[in-house]
DNA sequence: ATGATTTACGAAAACGGTTTCGTGTTGATA
DNA sequence: TATCAACACGAAACCGTTTTCGTAAATCAT
């Protein structure tokens, strides 16, 4: 077993100093040529690669960004978490990976740990638990201490920092506009609980739409889901009791759910109810019928993420910058489950 | 902004030295109890953690272990990252994720920057180049560095160091007499080139049940798709060229494609034609109809492999280990496309 | 009162690098 | 020949910890 070498262990097989090795190896002018190529080739020879932690130590820099999400089976947080990754490995940034699991304690836990310096800074999306909160303490104690934070999806306002998220009031308005373009008059949400800032938002442009067409808001027409261990029968008493024509989920499973329970109950999709779904991911592509959805552009977004968060750790302490959130334009890409 | 507090800074401020508070902090013997308790109660007031990077330096241990996956936004891989990412979370360490993107090049570079003191030990699947190209280089160097490395799934026997690998010949070999009991004549093998172990090993259990079933090889049997861009024409092909009424694919996306085309040909699932795929991820359980697939528990190959790892990590360095292959048996999840 | 133990703390080395500054040697210049 | 800059290198500080060892003062036994 070869262990890695060291500058203290060139130096002494060489017998020159430490010092400089570690000059002739930045093949700094300051050492003469003989020296300098001697160095060099024994480093060549013994694959010597300099130590990250000890670099880390002494730079205070340690090219790792920690990345925490809720989940990771998941195909919004993986597209996501892929923009980040080869943003950040380009740009010569490890990434550490911590899931919450959609709990509050989870969160904590991980970003105190890894804010003990072992990362630059961090890009998140709050855990469901963290969001009914609403407390967001571990976080301000990040940005206090100077650690570059950058919130996508699922942020809040309450917490100072970079942001990047979807227009997702805008998007869902216009997911409506285009049911309502249909002919559709029966338009129902199914979503999560409000205390998902997405959902909220998401019911917000639903809402915009159906008022500025002079449809009133039925309650009745809003099915609120958990994000897990979904119950089918309440899925189905749901579409039972009223008419419905249209739907948006607030996700793909949710829609692809729906659509299945339907179609057993005999409607046809698009004929007799028409679905779009948000996350553009596998399952929109090849259910039956194949599902309208709206792409989130997760790898867009993780890559921004990360441009965000490199910048700002970059940049030099002293320079202030203010917060800047970028939003990121969805899009709807039309499927079988929508009529044209 | 309050910077994070050091050791210095509190012996400093307590006008003791910084052998004191170290040792005042881990409550050591050593210490007054008067000194002690000031120290303490310092310390907890301005939240003093001891940073992470100075320890690491000092112990040689970075309670981070590297994960190298081809691809991220795939079922089976998050399913093992959640695994290996909770194990290793309940045992205190971190996990950075490299993405190799099924690339070689990518591989080694990430391999060779984590192995430059950033890990404790290395948990990998290969990338499609490296099995291809086996050149194993880049894993014989860590190893030979001492540093512990577990290959899941994707494995290969070149490589000395333990392993965490599906039974896959035996659970194709299994896949396919079900297809025989169910009366099925005309099996069909779709799968990916034969670099891949785990292709080869399915194919490997698919031929043995035929052959003992006496069921000739044919080669027109056997599909192979490329891993990405996949050619609808080629598969229609496929089945337009032969009859069969079976058909075994090496993963979900592979099935449900295949499934969708023979559909639109015309025929029926699973009276006609019948579909076993390998990953039981979501498309299985929501495609219609429903995919028989075979569970491959990444989730627990990814606590195996973290164990594993971790194990080898804390043992004494002097302690010889065998390397060991633990094989995690596969079941097979029966829905729609299979007929009972 | 003297020598031997405790007690309670500090100095310093170590982990593996980078970097500033100092210094002995060389050759050129006045 | 005396002065000086350039050259080539080493000593030491520093990053933030832990840990071994040394030691002054206080306590104890004799």
């Amino acid at each position: 077993m070869k262990r890695k070498i060291t500058l203290k262990d060139i130096a002494r097989e060489l017998e020159v100093s430490i010092s400089t090795v570690s000059k002739a190896l930045k093949n700094s002018e300051e050492i003469g040529r003989d020296t300098k190529e001697k160095i060099q080739a024994f480093a060549k020879l013994y694959n010597y690669r300099p130590n990250n932690i000890a670099l880390s130590l002494k730079n205070k820099r340690t090219k790792n960004i920690g990345v925490v999400i809720p989940d990771i089976v998941h195909y919004f947080f993986t597209t996501v978490f892929r923009g980040i990754e080869k943003y950040a490995n380009q740009k010569g940034y490890n990434v550490i990976v911590c899931v919450s699991d959609e709990s509050f304690d989870k969160e904590v836990i991980n970003t105190e740990l890894l804010a003990n310096g072992s990362i630059d800074g961090f890009i998140m999306s709050l855990s469901a638990e963290t969001q009914q909160k609403m407390d967001f303490h571990h976080l301000l104690e990040i940005t206090e201490q100077g650690i570059p934070l950058v919130l996508f999806d699922r942020a809040d306002d309450h917490v100072p920092c970079d942001k990047v998220i979807l227009n997702d009031t805008e998007i869902s308005y216009q997911a409506v506009n285009k049911f309502l373009a249909n002919g559709r008059k029966h338009i129902a949400l199914v979503t999560t609980e409000s205390y998902f800032n997405v959902s909220a938002k998401r019911a917000e442009g639903y809402e915009a739409a159906l008022s500025e067409a002079g449809i009133p808001i039925d309650p009745a027409l809003k099915l609120i889901l958990p994000y897990r261990d979904i119950n089918e029968n309440e899925i189905r008493q749901f579409f039972a009791a009223t008419k419905i024509d249209a739907v948006l989920c607030v996700n793909e499973i949710f829609a692809v759910q729906c659509m299945a329970i339907v179609q057993k109950m005999g409607l046809k999709i698009p004929e007799d109810i028409s679905f779009i779904g948000f996350t553009d991911g596998i399952l929109s592509k090849f259910v039956q019928p194949t599902l309208t959805t709206i792409a989130q552009h997760g790898e867009r977004m993780g890559e921004i993420s990360a441009q965000m968060l490199i910048e700002r750790i970059e940049i030099e302490m002293d320079v202030e910058k203010p917060y800047r959130t970028e939003i990121v334009e969805a899009t709807i890409i039309e499927r079988e489950s929508t009529v044209n």
